[in-house]
RNA sequence: GGGCGGUUAGCUCAGUUGGUUAGAGCGCCUGCCUUACAAGCAGGAAGUCCGGGGUUCGAGUCCCUGACCGCCCACCA
C-alpha cells in the first residue's frame, strides 16, 4: 500500500532521503546562459519574468552552524522557494569565505598542539597547510547547510579565495590604485598585539573598563635648562606611554598655564626634553587641562602631532613590550611596564594622584586582546569618492532596506565614514599585488606578477608580505561570482582570458547583475553589506550593459534590496554564546523536531526588528503541527484508498492548479476553497513584504485552524462509501479534498519543505508531475473565487455550533451525550441552519434541530445576535450561572454604553464616516437585544 | 556625547493609512482514548495596551514628556 503511512511523523525518517536527492538531482542548478550573439535582452524566467539572484553571505570556512545561521538561510529558502515556484528563475549562489584571521588562527592553534610555530614553518608552508586544512573540513557547514534543505545552486559554489575570485581581488586593488584611491603610509591604526596585525575600526570593540585617571608630574625646566622646581601635572589613564611623549598641550586660553607658554618640560624616567605646545583640541575642564602627547601610541596625540610638527616615538614592538626606546623597561609587556612606572614616579613623589577612572577599552573583536593604537605602515582606501556612489545608491532609492531604519543607520555610518585600512600582517589571504624593489625603493603594483621594478628595472623586487582585509574580497563578491573581470577577452585582466570563457561570463554577468536582494544580520551591516555598495557601484559601473549602452547607477548596484533580520537568542533573551554555555546547536535541535518544525519556529518569529528569543516549547508546537499535517494526509489517503476500491477516483489532471467549487457544492466545500484563496492572497502579500511570522501564522491557522479543524470533520459526513451511496457527491466531496489538500502542501513547502515534499508525491501515489514539490507553482489567489457568501454562512455555522458546545459544558452533559436542541433564529438564517442540520448533529452531538420561534421554557439558553439555542435538562450550577450571565451583561453594557457616548457626540455624527457610525448604531441594537435576553435569563435564574 | 529600537495576557510575540467588544502560540483550568492525529479533541479563565499630558468625534495606533530595558555609532587624555 503506497498510503500506508506510519501514525506519527517521524522527520528523522525522512529529511536525510530528500536532502540527498535535492542536491543529487541538481533541481536547484541554474544553468549558464548562453553567451550572447550579439547585443540582446537579458535572461528571463519562463514568463518573462527577470530571475531571481540572491547570494548566500558567506560563512566562514572555520565555522560551524549556528541559529544565526540558521535563521539566515530558513529566510532565504523560504523567498527563494518561493519565488523559484512563482516561476521566476531562481539563482541562489552558495560559498564560503577563507576568513583571514580566524582561519590562520586556528591552524596556529593545530601547530602549537604540534608544539610548532607558523614562524618555524614559514610561510609557503603555513598557507599550505592552511589549504590542506580547508580540504579537508572546509565544506563541513556547508554540508549542514544541505541538510537543512536550503535550495541553493551547488554547481556555483565559491570560496573567496578561488583562482576566479582572486583575480577579481587584484583587478580591484590594481584598479584602485591607479585610480589613486589606494594608498600606502605610516598612521596609527589599531593593533592587535596577540595577532600581531592591523585592524580595522570597525574590528575594534570597546568594552567599558574601570580604570585609573594617573596624574603625573612633569618638571618644567628653566631658562637654563635645568628643573626649575616648578611641575605641569598631566592626567593620563595609560602611563607607560610616557617613555613616547613628545611635549604636553595645554589650551592656548587657559589661564592656569599662561605663563608656561613656550617653555620646556623634563619627561620623568627617560629625562627627554619636551615643547609645551597650544592646542585647542585640548579640553580645560577634563583632568588637569594639560595633555601628554605620544603620537605612535594614540590617534588624537598622533594627529596633535602632525599639526605641531612633533617627532614620534614608537615605544612597543609587534607584541606591545617595550622595545629599546623603552630604557629599562625595554622587554616588559605594556601593563607590566605601567606597574613599574607607576611605582618609580611614586618613589620619585612625581605622582601627584590616581583617581578611579571609567573609560572605554577597545578590545580585538576576533581575540577579545586590548588593541595598542599604533603608528605602522600599512594600505588604506581613500573611500570618500566609493563613499559618495554608495551614498547616492541608496538615497536615490536604487537600494532599498527593511526594515527602513537601516537606512538611516547605513547612510550615518557611510557619511562619517573613515579611510579603510586593508593591510593585515597576515600570511592567509589575498597577498598585496605589490612589489618593492631594493634598487631604487619604489613600488611596482601589478595584474601579473613582475619580473623587474617597472621603474629602475631592477630583479631585486620582493612581495609585499601583506594581505588584504577578509572584507575587501567578500565585499566584491556580487560583481565577481558572476565573472567579474574576466568579461571581455579584450581588457587588460583577461589577457590569459579566452574569448569564449569571457562570453560565458559576461552572459552570466548580464543575467544575474544586479543581484534582487540580500538577506543578513545587521551585525555586518558595515563590514559588509556597506562594503558591497561601495566597490559593487563603483567596480559595476563601468561594465556595459547588454545592449552596449552606459550603465547607471540604478543597474551597478549589487543588489536591489536589503533585508535585515534580528539576532536569535536564548529563551531568555540571553546572546547565545559558548562562555555562557546556552548556545544552541541548530542541528541538535533539528535532530530533536525535525528540520521543519525548526525553520518554522524561526519564521513564524522573524518579525522585523526584535530579536528571537528562541523556545525550543515553541519548537514543539510546530512538530505538532508537522504531525498535524502528516496525520490529515494519512486520513486523506486513507479515504482514498476506501473509494478507490468502490470504483470513486480523483483525477490527477484536477491537482495542481488552484481548485474553484461550483455554486451549488455543499457549503464546506465552498468555504475551504474560498479560505484557500484567502490565505494564499495573505501569505504572498506577506511574503512581499518579507513578514515571515504573517505568512507562516496565516498557513498555521488556515492548516489546523479551518481543513483540520473544520473541514475535515464536515468532510467525513461525505465521504460516503457504502452501496447507497450518491457517487457522483462522493466524488465532488473527495475531489475537493485532495485539490485542497495538494495546494495547501505546495503553499507550505517553502516553510517546510521536506515534509510537504514526502507528502505530496504520496499524493501522487509516486507518479508526480514534477520532480520536486518545489518545482511546482505557488497557490496564488483569484478574487473571484473568494465565495463571501461560504465565508459568512459557515462563519455563523461555526458560531451556532460552539454555542450549544459552550452550552453542553456549562451544563454539565456528558461528553459523549448525544441530545435534542432547540434552534429559535430570524428567516435570514433558517435556510442554512436547515441546510446544515447534519454538520450540526455531527459536530456537536445533538439529534435533529428542532427551529422554533423560540426557546422552549425550562431549557438552557444561550444567545447570540443572531440565534438563541436551548438544551433539555439544565442541572445548571445556579450560582456559577448567574456570575457568568451578570458578567456577560456587564461586558455588553459597556459596549453598549460606549457606543451611545459616541453616537451622543455631535461631533461623531458629523465628522465620522457613515460606516462606522452605521456599524455603531447595528452594535448597539444587538447588544441591547442580547442584554435584555441575558436579563430575562438572570430574572429566571433568581426565582 | 550622538542616534535608534522596545515596553500589549503568566511567557514569547502580532496588531496595516487612528474606527465598531485588542489577537495568536505556549502555559494554565475543566471534560474527553469521538476509529487521521493524546505531538490529539472540546470548552474556559486570563490584559490599567509602561506612567503623565496633548491632538481628535474617536488613540494600543499620532504628538510631547518621564521611567525602565536593549542596541548602534563616537572614543577627551
Amino acid at each position: 500500500m503506497p498510503h500506508d503511512l506510519p501514525k506519527a511523523y517521524d522527520p528523522a525518517a525522512i529529511e536525510d532521503h530528500w536532502a540527498a536527492y535535492w542536491v543529487s538531482e541538481k533541481l536547484f542548478s541554474v544553468a549558464r546562459p548562453e553567451p550572447r550573439v550579439q547585443s540582446q535582452s537579458q535572461v528571463q524566467s519562463p514568463d518573462g519574468q527577470s530571475p531571481f539572484t540572491i547570494l548566500l553571505p558567506p560563512p566562514n570556512v572555520t565555522g560551524r552552524l549556528h541559529m544565526g545561521h540558521m535563521l539566515n538561510q530558513t529566510e532565504m529558502d523560504i523567498l527563494t522557494r518561493w519565488q523559484r515556484m512563482r516561476g521566476r528563475t531562481a539563482l541562489w549562489v552558495p560559498g564560503t569565505d577563507h576568513a583571514g584571521i580566524a582561519t590562520q588562527m586556528m591552524v596556529e592553534r593545530q601547530l602549537t598542539a604540534d608544539g610548532k610555530t607558523r614562524q618555524q614553518l614559514g610561510r609557503e608552508a603555513f598557507v599550505e597547510r592552511v589549504w590542506e586544512w580547508r580540504r579537508h573540513y572546509g565544506g563541513a557547514i556547508l554540508d549542514q547547510m544541505k541538510r537543512l534543505g536550503a535550495s541553493v545552486d551547488w554547481d556555483r559554489e565559491y570560496f573567496t579565495m578561488d583562482e576566479r575570485l582572486s583575480v577579481a581581488v587584484r583587478e580591484a586593488f590594481v584598479k584602485l590604485y591607479e585610480q589613486e584611491l589606494i594608498y600606502r603610509g605610516a598612521y596609527i591604526v589599531n593593533w592587535c598585539p596577540r595577532c600581531q596585525t592591523a585592524i580595522s575600526d570597525l574590528e575594534v570593540v570597546y568594552d567599558e573598563h574601570k580604570g585609573h585617571l594617573w596624574e603625573i608630574k612633569y618638571p618644567v625646566l628653566g631658562a637654563d635648562g635645568n628643573d626649575s622646581g616648578e611641575f605641569i601635572t598631566v592626567a593620563t589613564t595609560r602611563p607607560e606611554t610616557m617613555l613616547g611623549d613628545v611635549a604636553v598641550a595645554i589650551h592656548p586660553e587657559d589661564e592656569r598655564y599662561r605663563h608656561l607658554h613656550g617653555k620646556s618640560l623634563r619627561v620623568p624616567l627617560v629625562n627627554r626634553t619636551i615643547p609645551i605646545v597650544l592646542d585647542e583640541w585640548v579640553s580645560r575642564d577634563f583632568g588637569t587641562g594639560a595633555v601628554k602627547v605620544t603620537p605612535a601610541h594614540d590617534p588624537n596625540d598622533f594627529a596633535l602631532g602632525q599639526r605641531h610638527g612633533l617627532p614620534s616615538i614608537n615605544i612597543m614592538d609587534d607584541s606591545a613590550h617595550m622595545n629599546a626606546e623603552g630604557g629599562k623597561y625595554a622587554g616588559l609587556d605594556r601593563f607590566a611596564a605601567r606597574g613599574e612606572i607607576v611605582r618609580d614616579l611614586e618613589e620619585r613623589k612625581l605622582l601627584a594622584g590616581v583617581k578611579d577612572h571609567v573609560h572605554n577599552v577597545g578590545h580585538c573583536d576576533r581575540c577579545k586582546t586590548v588593541v595598542e593604537p599604533r603608528l605602522s605602515l600599512q594600505w588604506f582606501v581613500r573611500i570618500q569618492p566609493l563613499a559618495d556612489k554608495a551614498i547616492a545608491a541608496v538615497k536615490e532609492g536604487h537600494i532599498r532596506f527593511t526594515p527602513e531604519m537601516y537606512q538611516k543607520t547605513y547612510l550615518n555610518w557611510m557619511e562619517n565614514i573613515h579611510d579603510w585600512c586593508i593591510s593585515r600582517q597576515l600570511w592567509w589571504g589575498h597577498r598585496i599585488p605589490a612589489w618593492h624593489c631594493t634598487a631604487c625603493r619604489k613600488m611596482t603594483i601589478a595584474r601579473e606578477d613582475p619580473k623587474a621594478c617597472a621603474h629602475c628595472g631592477s630583479a631585486n623586487i620582493l612581495q609585499e608580505t601583506d594581505v588584504l582585509d577578509t572584507w575587501f574580497s567578500s565585499g566584491l563578491l556580487p560583481v565577481s561570482v558572476f565573472g567579474w573581470p574576466k568579461l571581455t577577452a579584450e581588457s587588460r585582466a583577461d589577457a590569459a582570458v579566452s574569448r569564449a570563457d569571457a562570453a560565458v561570463s559576461r552572459a552570466d554577468f548580464d543575467a544575474f547583475y544586479p543581484t534582487s536582494l540580500l538577506v543578513t544580520s545587521f551585525d555586518i551591516l558595515f563590514f559588509w553589506v556597506a562594503r558591497m555598495i561601495m566597490l559593487g557601484c563603483w567596480f559595476a559601473a563601468d561594465i556595459k550593459m547588454p545592449d552596449g549602452s552606459p550603465r547607471s547607477l540604478a543597474e551597478s548596484v549589487p543588489f536591489r534590496e536589503v533585508y535585515i533580520h534580528a539576532l536569535v537568542r536564548d529563551a531568555n533573551r540571553e546572546k547565545m554564546s559558548k562562555t555562557k554555555g546556552n548556545v544552541i546547536d541548530p542541528i541538535e535541535i533539528v535532530q530533536q523536531y525535525g528540520t521543519d518544525a525548526v525553520r518554522f519556529t524561526l519564521a513564524s518569529m522573524a518579525s522585523p526588528g526584535t530579536d528571537i528569543a528562541f523556545n525550543p516549547a515553541r519548537t514543539e508546537g510546530y512538530r505538532a503541527f508537522a504531525n498535524k499535517i502528516w496525520n490529515a494526509a494519512r486520513f486523506i489517503f486513507m479515504n482514498v484508498d476506501r473509494a478507490a476500491e468502490i470504483g470513486i477516483t480523483v483525477d490527477r489532471a484536477a491537482l495542481g492548479a488552484m481548485p474553484t467549487d461550483a455554486d451549488d457544492a455543499p457549503l464546506e466545500a465552498r468555504w475551504i476553497v474560498a479560505e484557500l484563496h484567502a490565505t494564499a492572497a495573505k501569505v504572498n502579500q506577506s511574503l512581499e513584504a518579507y513578514r515571515f511570522d504573517e505568512a507562516a501564522n496565516t498557513i498555521y491557522q488556515f492548516f489546523w485552524g479551518s481543513f483540520c479543524d473544520w473541514y475535515l470533520e464536515i468532510v467525513k459526513l461525505r465521504l460516503d462509501f457504502t452501496e447507497a451511496a450518491d457517487k457522483a457527491a462522493t466524488r465532488a466531496a473527495l475531489t475537493t479534498l485532495v485539490q485542497v489538500f495538494e495546494a495547501a502542501l505546495r503553499l507550505l513547502s517553502p516553510f517546510m519543505p521536506f515534509l510537504t515534499e514526502e507528502l505530496w508525491h504520496a499524493v501522487y501515489d509516486g507518479k508526480p508531475p514534477a520532480k520536486s514539490i518545489a518545482l511546482t507553482r505557488f497557490p496564488v489567489a483569484e478574487k473571484a473565487a473568494i465565495d463571501y457568501d461560504a465565508i459568512n454562512g459557515m462563519e455563523l455555522l461555526q458560531r451556532l455550533i460552539v454555542a450549544i458546545r459552550a452550552l453542553r459544558k456549562e451544563i454539565g452533559l456528558e461528553e459523549k451525550a448525544v441530545v435534542s436542541v432547540e434552534i429559535a433564529t430570524d428567516v435570514t438564517y433558517q435556510g442554512l441552519f436547515k441546510e446544515s442540520e447534519a454538520i450540526v448533529q455531527k459536530l456537536a452531538r445533538v439529534t435533529q434541530p428542532e427551529q422554533v420561534g423560540g426557546i422552549s421554557a425550562g431549557l438552557a439558553k444561550y444567545h447570540d445576535v443572531a440565534f438563541e439555542v436551548g438544551l433539555p435538562k439544565p442541572q445548571i450550577d445556579v450560582a456559577a450561572e448567574r456570575t457568568r450571565l451578570k458578567k456577560e451583561i456587564e461586558k455588553l453594557d459597556k459596549v453598549i454604553a460606549n457606543s451611545e457616548r459616541q453616537l451622543s457626540n455631535p461631533g461623531f455624527l458629523a465628522k465620522a464616516p457613515e460606516h462606522i457610525a452605521q456599524g455603531l448604531k447595528k452594535q448597539i441594537e444587538e447588544a441591547k437585544g442580547l442584554r435584555d435576553k441575558l436579563d430575562g435569563d438572570l430574572g429566571s435564574l433568581s426565582e
